[in-house]
DNA sequence: TTGACATGCAGGTATTTGCCTGCATATAAG
DNA sequence: CTTATATGCAGGCAAATACCTGCATGTCAA
């Protein structure tokens, strides 16, 4: 699977979400740790941290037996230079704006 | 499903990406026209353009029999306000470099 | 009105996902 | 050495996904 595809799919899960968010606020967690704050099982922690780690947004340091996490932001620095950046905030919002006067608003 | 859910799932799939590339590209085209440029059924792209309608990253306008799509930016940006702005380049960056010293190059 | 065109709607199926249970392995501590 | 801790590995299952085929509906044009 490409590089954007394993970036996003990492996104579009709320529990993977909040994996990388408890790490923002405390990076270098171990799996055990994570697992506290999820409901549910440690296997199933594995399968998320796993895919962020395919998706290069978690980066694995092992310790001992312990199996250090650690957040990469560049990735989403990436995502924002090869996809968000050219959507810049004017241009194309004035389509949606003529639709909705064209048509009413269907929200 | 929630919104970041929806917008990074939408994201999540080459297809769906390659219609926002080509509404980028050319904005308001028709379901057939975009039809044309991908190889899968027209069913197909539809289910796909739902989901990207369900993001609120399309638009939909009706002319007649004709469907138009419009590209809208504005999830993409709150995307980036929301998830991307925080992770600022230098801050993570060096555990991660760190981590390359400690372990060598795993990569 | 009739025929062509643009799209919708209703399934059917193979694959992927997300979660689980059960057991195995490796490290730390007494 | 023995036990507790941290994690890995294998497989199973229900739900979601991403395709497809077949048929129906609505709009334009002659």
């Amino acid at each position: 699977m490409n590089k954007p595809d394993l970036l996003f799919k990492a996104l579009a899960d709320p529990s993977r979400r909040k994996l990388l968010d408890r790490l923002y606020a405390n990076d270098g967690q171990t799996l055990s740790q994570l697992c506290t704050h999820l409901d549910m099982t440690r296997q199933s922690v594995t399968q998320h941290l796993d895919l962020l780690e395919a998706a290069n947004l978690v980066t694995v340091l092992w310790r001992g037996r312990e199996k250090l996490h650690l957040l990469n932001p560049v990735p989403l620095q990436e995502v924002y230079e090869r996809w968000l950046a050219k959507f810049e905030k004017p241009r194309l919002k004035a389509l949606h704006d003529l639709k909705q006067r064209l048509e009413g608003d269907d929200t």
